[in-house]
DNA sequence: TTAATTATACTCAATTTGAGCATAATATAG
DNA sequence: CTATATTATGCTCAAATTGAGTATAATTAA
């Protein structure tokens, strides 16, 4: 192999920093830097004779660029692409390759409310909490099909990714869909001109800077996954909670509701939770509050809530 | 955030290339370059303008320097650490910073024998097919318990990670058993003075260069993992097969035996497989030989067998 | 011809899951 | 002060899945 080849890169740190607020799942994002109406992830550089390891340095520039106390973090993946920076608008140094590190952190709190951008007003598709969103048969779907013509193997990318035809839909798939919709100039991000993206841009969730829906998608599919096996919802929440606020930070995750008696029994039976005594007020009978049972450090190898789903959720 | 810091890298793509041979699960090394008799993993320089995705340079040194037909390829993680080329003999340049991306990559076959390790010569404790391995309760057991003494955490830890006592022993917690082992000094790497080296070189495993070992325990966790929900065994069989076959790969992989009735049953009910028609002769009654029924490419995203394994596996 | 070996069909109890009803404890509207 | 809406929680039950067997069939090797 020659050596006459550049191997110098630049490393990147993206962070995925997730929270809940209310029923929504939401992302911090940076206001826009360039000319579109585009949110960002925030992201810092890695300086490798300053940090130890890269998760150290993305928890330095997250505390001190804001001030948020994450707990979880989670290297996603790692992001190598040629040209990554020249899709955006600025384009400053051709030579300066970047490689670019996605990570997901959890955050139990997310204050300044106008940084915090809707998970679902990104991906719209994948909320499916008030059944199945209209915008998939009206018109992903459609555009889709059309794309894929009579080519088997995108049809069977299709089935696989959006469930269509006669296939359950799977929660956990973001990334598939959203990369298929991508190639099938669906979204925003995919289209060169100028032009293109002024016709499809209200359209399809909104877009993000780079390739960081990209980011956001890898995040929301291992939360997703993670969630199932994990019991990481806790780290969303406040020391003390109700067992329907569990409930509903979980569905607000998985884009799904669940059902409630079965919910309650999966806590039970991993003895995730234990009562704390008091009790929340609100309308209704009151609610025991709970605590999660274990220490935060270890929550990574716990055995988490089997999330029961439920079978019929493509209508 | 000042900008006095190299934040230039250098990227290594280390590669687990992952097969099984008879029954026992392999991987290619490459020869020491040491002073000791560590072997290591394979791995290449990632040059950003020549190769688009980190992915593809990575196929393109393998294709290069093994001539293996590598199909399923999955990245694994992005290490960072400060400092990983000093822990080896060779120190060449102190300010040249490398970041190593992991992979995992699985190939049908394996020629040139010496040139794959077991997986169980690096990880003893690991392989449970024949019961219990004496090598936990005789010296890795009793040693780690020492060293946890009455630090709380570090109990948790080690009931979490090797299940004693009274908890289950969890095949994919390869990772966190190895670095509590690191951690407690019980392997080879973790030991800073050659004196030190000698003393535990031959036990707890064969030892690998830098943080090899590591990324390896890696590959085997996220390889034990994703065979529970993903069809990825069949990118380590031939194209025709018997089901027993199917079988002791994937007991070799995980290191367990099952129950083969019920490892049927799942097969049959995710309609993984389909007969050829034609029959194995070996020994005893001829089996019946299968193919995988499905498109490799798409093999990500098919359901996979939910293995059984078995209740009482920490005896 | 017999024994060893491997494959495959079938059974059955225990557990888990999906989905529901019934009842309890509070706030709020009239 | 009573009715009603609202939320919480206890309990049931059929269907499906899992864990662990037994029985039997088709070969090779002795």
């Amino acid at each position: 192999m020659d050596k006459n080849h550049t191997a110098s890169v630049l490393i990147d740190l993206s962070a995925a920093i997730v929270s809940v607020r209310g029923d929504q799942p939401v992302c911090l994002t940076v206001p826009d830097v360039s000319g579109y109406q585009t949110p960002g992830l925030p992201f810092g550089p890695f300086y490798p004779d300053r940090h130890r390891t890269m998760e150290i340095g993305l928890r330095q520039w997250v505390i001190e660029q804001t001030a948020l106390d994450i707990g979880y973090v989670e290297q996603l993946y790692t992001f190598g692409d040629r040209g990554r920076r020249s899709e955006g608008a600025d384009n400053k140094k051709e030579n300066e390759h970047i490689v670019s590190v996605g990570y997901l952190a959890l955050s139990k709190q997310c204050p300044q409310p106008d940084q915090w951008s809707e998970w679902y007003k990104h991906f719209p598709w994948e909320d499916w909490r008030e059944g199945r969103p209209n915008i998939l048969n009206q018109q992903i779907i459609p555009y889709l099909e059309a794309w894929a013509g009579s080519d088997e193997l995108r049809r069977l990318r299709l089935q696989q990714a959006f469930g269509v035809p006669d296939k359950a839909w799977n929660d956990e798939f973001v990334l598939d869909r959203y990369e298929l919709m991508y190639e099938a100039g669906l979204v925003w991000e995919a289209c060169a001109d100028g032009r293109q993206k002024e016709k499809i841009s209200a359209q399809n969730g909104i877009a993000m800077q780079l390739d960081h829906r990209r980011i956001l998608a890898t995040a929301m599919s291992r939360l997703r996954a993670k969630l199932k096996y994990r019991p990481v919802v806790f780290e969303l929440m406040p020391s003390a909670f109700t067992l329907t606020h569990v409930q509903k930070t979980t569905e607000a995750i998985l884009g799904a509701v669940l059902h409630k008696q079965n919910f309650r029994r999966q806590l039970a039976k991993n003895e995730l939770v234990e009562p704390t005594g008091k009790m929340s007020k609100a309308r209704g009978r009151p609610a025991e509050l709970f605590k999660f049972k274990h220490d935060e450090s270890q929550s990574t190898n716990l055995p988490g809530l089997r999330i029961p789903l439920g079978k019929s959720r493509n209508f």
